[in-house]
DNA sequence: TCTGGGGTCCTAGGACCC
DNA sequence: TCTGGGGTCCTAGGACCC
């Protein structure tokens, strides 16, 4: 059996934690910039607050119910997440992480349901006792059948046991939209066939899912049938790609601008890179206009480097070099990114055996300077050291975040006081 | 005025090679 | 008149996820 652990509307929960005034209010979390609505609590889900609708479209509605509006605060959920997750697996050793609020549980075939039915009522019990945050699981024989028992848990108190038995019943029940792995667009060509239900879809033909879909599609369906072929990733995966991007408040026009942008990003992205401890032998730029108006155009170019690179100016040139080429004076770009691929751990890379003593000393300078920067980084701070092609700004300080709360658990300022 | 960001995977099509 | 075929690599774009 595998489970699907998901933390109940995490954003929302994570403010509540340490707002315990706010319980029974609407609550709503805007993504960077506070442009979106990106999450929402059970009672704002119930006024119809949909994710992703823009903010200044709600905000009337919004004060009305009297709801209290949040902008993102990545570091106390993540610091929450880790509190949840670090519990979690102390009672499922075998967990997957799938994102900021959710795991997959890998359980024995043999366990028996009771046994199941009591691991779950402690595990919830204590996530909550502990962090604060309340959780549901559902179990079922595949990764889609639990994502399904989880969705359907919500209505079962927080805990559900999808049993093959009754999976034609809930598969009936279940729209085909809300599937794990079918978006929209899936969906509405589904539903022009007349396919509409999850059973419907579990019922076509294989080869008609893969002819008409595509091959993920067809993983899907296996799923449904109880057949996991999702795999497991109990240990993270590497990361292939490293994005780095941020939609401006007024629009950038001139090249000085754009290269302080591109020098953010590419700083930004190559501190994460050392972070993974990769080199990356890819790099592209994107430069977009608003693409709600008229007239919208991206500009795009990307680099095969000659060789992996990892030191933070030489990548930081790079985008720049790169921006250069296709940067067009005039636009109103307001989406810049920094996009680095072809990610490769730092260690295994092989020298160049044709290289020039002098450019072995270079590089061993680069490395050393590039331990040395994260040192102080770590211990001063994000900003400590920073590139002067950065018009000496971070992301956070050109980000619009009116409604921020505290970072009560990883800041000794905000540590909360009764002071 | 304001409409996110960071990921993954797949597919189609072009370039290139033998 | 007739203009190979199969493989690989790369890129761009689409779709999906949270």
């Amino acid at each position: 059996m595998i489970g699907l652990i998901d933390c109940n509307s995490f954003y929302a929960s994570c403010e509540r934690v340490f707002r315990p005034d706010l319980k029974g209010r609407p609550i709503v979390v805007l993504s960077n910039n506070d442009g979106c609505i990106v999450a929402q609590s059970a009672e704002a889900k119930r006024m119809g607050i949909a994710r992703g609708a823009p903010y200044h479209q709600n905000r009337e509605f919004l004060e009305s119910v009297n709801a209290e509006v949040f902008s993102s605060n990545y570091a106390l959920y993540q610091d929450i997440s880790n509190r949840v997750m670090d519990i979690v697996r102390r009672h499922v050793p075998r967990l997957e992480i799938y994102s900021i609020d959710e795991a997959f549980l890998f359980f024995e075939e043999d366990q028996k349901r009771e046994g199941l039915e009591r691991l779950a009522a402690s595990l919830r019990s204590e996530v909550e006792r502990c962090t604060g945050i309340p959780v549901s699981l559902g179990l079922g024989r595949s990764k889609t059948l639990a994502k399904v028992a989880e969705r359907h848990s919500k209505r079962e108190g927080g805990f559900f046991l999808l049993s093959p038995e009754k999976e034609e019943e809930i598969l009936r029940e279940t729209p085909v939209h809300s599937l794990w792995g079918i978006g929209r667009r899936k969906a509405d060509f589904l539903g022009s066939r007349g396919i509409t239900t999850a059973l419907e879809f579990r019922n076509l033909e294989d080869w008609w899912v893969k002819k008409h879909l595509t091959v993920v599609t067809l993983y899907t369906l296996w799923e449904l049938r109880g057949r996991s072929v999702i795999s497991a990733e109990l240990a993270p995966p590497p990361r292939k790609e490293i994005v780095s991007g941020i939609t401006a408040r007024t629009p950038l026009t001139t090249l000085s601008q754009m290269r302080q942008a591109m020098a953010r990003h590419a700083q930004s992205a190559a501190a994460k890179l050392a972070g993974e401890k990769a080199v990356c032998s890819l790099i592209s730029v994107s430069m977009n206009t608003n693409r709600f108006k008229e007239n919208y155009s991206q500009s795009y170019k990307g680099l095969v480097l000659s060789r992996p690179l990892a030191y933070p100016p030489d990548i930081i040139k790079a985008a720049i070099d790169a921006m250069e080429e296709v940067f067009r004076p005039g636009l109103p770009y307001i989406r810049t990114a920094v996009n680095l691929g072809g990610l490769e751990p730092a260690d295994g890379l092989e020298g160049d055996l044709f290289c020039s003593e002098e450019f072995r000393v270079s590089e061993e300078r680069k490395r050393r300077l590039s331990l040395a920067q994260q040192e102080v980084v770590s211990r001063f701070g994000r900003m400590a050291l920073v590139s002067g092609a950065t018009g000496m700004k971070s992301k956070a300080d050109l980000m619009n975040r009116d409604y921020l709360s505290p970072r009560y658990t990883t800041c000794w300022e905000d540590i909360p006081s009764c002071l």
